[in-house]
DNA sequence: ACGGGTGGCTTTTTT
DNA sequence: AGCCACCCGT
């Protein structure tokens, strides 16, 4: 058989994984030493050489976009349409189990999925109907809370209420928030993952045969998985299905968000006989950016261990410029990009990156004003938007009118003449029977506890949905969404709104029948029995959509720096490098978040192709106030060698401060005492310096103190003394 | 239903 | 400083 289409062009190690017997593997993959290919090609190879049908494969990612590139290049290595292949995000396929299996998985047919913002109004919901003050007890915590607990596999019931008060009012919450959500037929994104892991884990038919069906599970991004989506892998792969990871303990970034470095760091005890092969060689970057990335990442503790190399050039040593203030940065970094274009490069090859999106407008300013297209990620997505959610809504409606979040969202939405009060009428009378929002509607437009004018108010919306659905029958999925938009009234209400926003609304309602049309054309198969209107829905939750259009016009890239991961640029920037904005302040006071700053930063510099420059502020202006921040320790962890700084020309006058004010060391000067500077006070104790404001009668001084954290204190009356 | 004033918050994001 | 959610008046 000719295996050369498979493992013609990849090196040792990569062949070696591709290759490998069928046993547990872990493949440890530096940045940009090809990982996507090595998992591919390894489907490829099983499929073709170890004689696996395409369908007893299962491939899981985390991104919509992972998935479909997958897809896309296991389709063209095979030569088949993968289709009916299991390669997708873990909430897709997890999805695709619910669909499949819903009776046993306790669910409505039409069940719906929750996106993040349709949670937090069920939280908000239960949180109301417990009456709890929304003040005291955030909504916004409350489904943190809620998702820490299904991320972590828990149940209110397993969950251990401890002696602390508010931990138990959440569990409540927390228990409630079910209540409602199984009541109206709706998941949220943690329980796609919960619900199908107890699905297979206490149904054994069900499980034997999955674990039967795959005879080999891949894993990209392995680092980023959570507590469920391990259990859930451990469960499908069973005892003898052979488990193929690939990651990178070094660009593990989502701690915050419930990933578990552990569970690549323990993977070898964890799955016994596992073959451990470590990609290193790169062929991404210059020699010099990827010992910048070495020397950092080996500040780092406990690590895997991993060295990337390349057999490219040396390259351009790193830049770095301290600018003045963030103007300054701004201005500095559009040179760099004008520069760059100037001599015949491509604006898609810069990226712009940036702890937090804060950070971003400055560059806006100073790249609009230079005339340089540019795009930034991050913000609303397409299917995230207010009108489009409005419109989802009602076909929610049509497919399940039990489904309380849409009946909420549709009941007054355009205004139809009912008030607040009827509205809470209604939701009173649904709680006290026990019935979804839609029903006790239905019972109320009979019933005499409302007046007359909303009993006519509601009967109508009923009518409503009720005409719609009917009519909807007989329609394709583009004409439903386009009588939708019609009859709720929503055109009608979004016309009326004549300015540039209500013309962005209408033409995104436009886009959506076009998604609706594109997505019949796509979809036209229809293998399972689910419409195409409950799959266009549950792809409009789980696919949020692209968040700009026009992506495609050559632009400067703006984004964070945990955006970027999986991408790369030629010139790449780092702006902002200072202490406390990167590394985070917030990353500083809790443990072992500094060390996954560090990855961040490690993800930021193995971006950049040919070329980074990193930036930083002497005086940043941050939530109104100037802040004198000293230069991000990870500069001072590369090398020195590699990096050159860049001075500021002498044509340069230093403009930046404000008529009227002073600089820092003129401040520094007239008080007597500098940034860094240890000190005691004869309350707080000992403490460093970490910001000076003001002068005269008015300086104040932001002093750390070992016991009691950061303080400001006027310099007048605090009576520091050197330390 | 809208709009203006106020007060509180402020890291990172996918599904 | 800006953004957003909320509240109250019209």
């Amino acid at each position: 058989m000719d295996v050369s289409h498979i493992i013609n062009a990849l090196n040792d190690p990569q062949r070696q994984a591709v290759t490998a017997e069928m046993r547990p593997i872990l493949v440890l993959a530096g940045a940009g030493s090809g990982k996507t290919r090595v998992l591919t090609h390894r489907i490829a190879w099983v499929c073709e050489v170890g004689g696996l049908s395409p369908f007893s494969v299962l491939a899981v990612t985390f991104t919509n976009k992972a998935a479909s590139e997958m897809r896309g290049r296991v389709e063209q290595l095979l030569g088949i349409s993968a289709g009916a292949m299991w390669v997708g995000t873990f909430h897709g396929l997890a999805h695709r189990m619910l669909r499949a299996h819903w009776q046993e998985a306790d669910l409505p047919q039409t069940f719906q999925i929750l996106d993040s913002d349709d949670q937090l109004r069920m939280v908000k919901r239960a949180v109301r109907q417990m009456e709890l003050d929304e003040g005291q007890w955030p909504p916004k915590q409350a489904q943190w809370f809620i998702n820490q607990c299904k991320d972590d596999g828990l149940r209110p019931s397993h969950v251990d209420p401890g002696q602390d008060p508010i931990r138990q009012q959440l569990l409540q919450v927390y228990q409630t928030y079910e209540n409602l959500c199984q009541r109206a037929g709706v998941i949220d994104f943690a329980e796609l993952l919960l619900r199908s892991l107890e699905l297979i884990r206490d149904n054994d038919q069900l499980r034997n045969h999955y674990q039967r069906r795959f005879q080999h599970i891949l894993v990209d991004e392995f680092q980023d998985t959570n507590a469920i989506q391990y259990a859930w892998l451990r469960l499908m792969a069973g005892d003898h299905t052979p488990v193929f990871v690939v990651g990178d303990d070094d660009q593990s970034i989502y701690g915050w968000r419930g990933a578990r470095i552990e569970n690549i760091q323990h993977f070898e005890r964890d799955f016994p006989n596992t073959l451990v092969i470590r990609l290193e060689q790169n062929y991404r970057s210059t020699a010099t950016i990827l010992n910048a990335a070495n020397a950092l990442i080996d500040h780092n503790q406990g690590r895997m261990g991993k060295e990337l190399w390349t057999e490219g050039e040396q390259g351009e040593p790193i830049l770095y410029y301290n600018a003045y203030n963030e103007k300054d940065e701004a201005r500095f970094v559009v040179d760099r990009i004008q520069n760059w274009v100037e001599q015949g490069r491509s604006r898609n090859e810069i990226a712009v990156l940036y702890r937090s999106n804060a950070q971003s407008r400055q560059f806006e300013e100073y790249l609009i004003s230079r005339g340089i297209p540019y795009r930034v990620y991050g913000g609303l997505r397409f299917f995230e938007r207010a009108e489009i959610k409005d419109t989802l809504a009602y076909l929610r409606m049509l497919s399940n009118p039990l489904d309380d979040t849409s009946f909420e969202r549709t009941i007054n939405h355009p205004p139809r003449g009912l008030g607040q009060k009827s509205v809470d009428t209604i939701r009173l009378y649904a709680r006290e029977h026990s019935i979804a929002l839609w029903n006790a509607a239905r019972e109320l437009a009979e019933s005499n506890q409302l007046t007359a004018r909303a009993r006519t108010s509601i009967a109508a919306y009923i009518e409503l949905i009720n005409r719609l659905r009917a009519q909807s029958q007989i329609l394709g999925l583009a004409e439903q969404i386009g009588l939708c938009i019609e009859s709720s009234g929503l055109k009608a209400h979004f016309d009326k709104d004549k300015s540039e926003k209500g013309e962005a609304r209408r033409e995104n309602l436009q886009e959506l029948i076009g998604a609706g049309k594109s997505f019949e054309f796509d979809h036209d198969t229809d293998l399972d029995e689910m419409s195409s209107l409950d799959a266009f829905l549950a792809h409009a939750a789980l696919e949020a959509g692209e968040g700009q259009a026009d992506e495609w016009e050559e632009c400067v890239q703006l984004m964070t720096m945990h955006s970027v991961k999986g991408l790369e640029f030629p010139l790449v920037f780092m702006v902002g490098m200072e202490e406390g904005l990167f590394p985070h302040q917030r990353s500083s006071e809790e443990p072992g978040r500094m060390e996954e700053e560090r990855r961040l930063c490690y993800v930021g510099i193995t971006r950049a192709r040919q070329q980074l420059i990193m930036t930083s502020a002497e005086v940043r202006r941050l939530y109104g106030n100037d802040n004198y921040n000293v230069l991000s320790r990870f500069i001072k962890e590369i090398p020195s060698e590699l990096i050159e700084e860049i001075r500021p020309k002498a044509q340069f006058s230093r403009p930046i401060y404000p008529p009227g004010a002073i600089s820092r060391n003129q401040v520094e000067e007239e008080v007597g005492l500098s940034v860094g500077q240890r000190v005691s006070h004869n309350k707080f104790g000992n403490g460093i310096i970490i910001n000076i404001e003001g002068q005269a009668a008015q300086a104040r001084v932001q002093v750390n103190f070992e016991n009691d954290g950061s303080k400001w204190l006027m310099l007048a009356y605090a009576n520091l003394q050197p330390a």
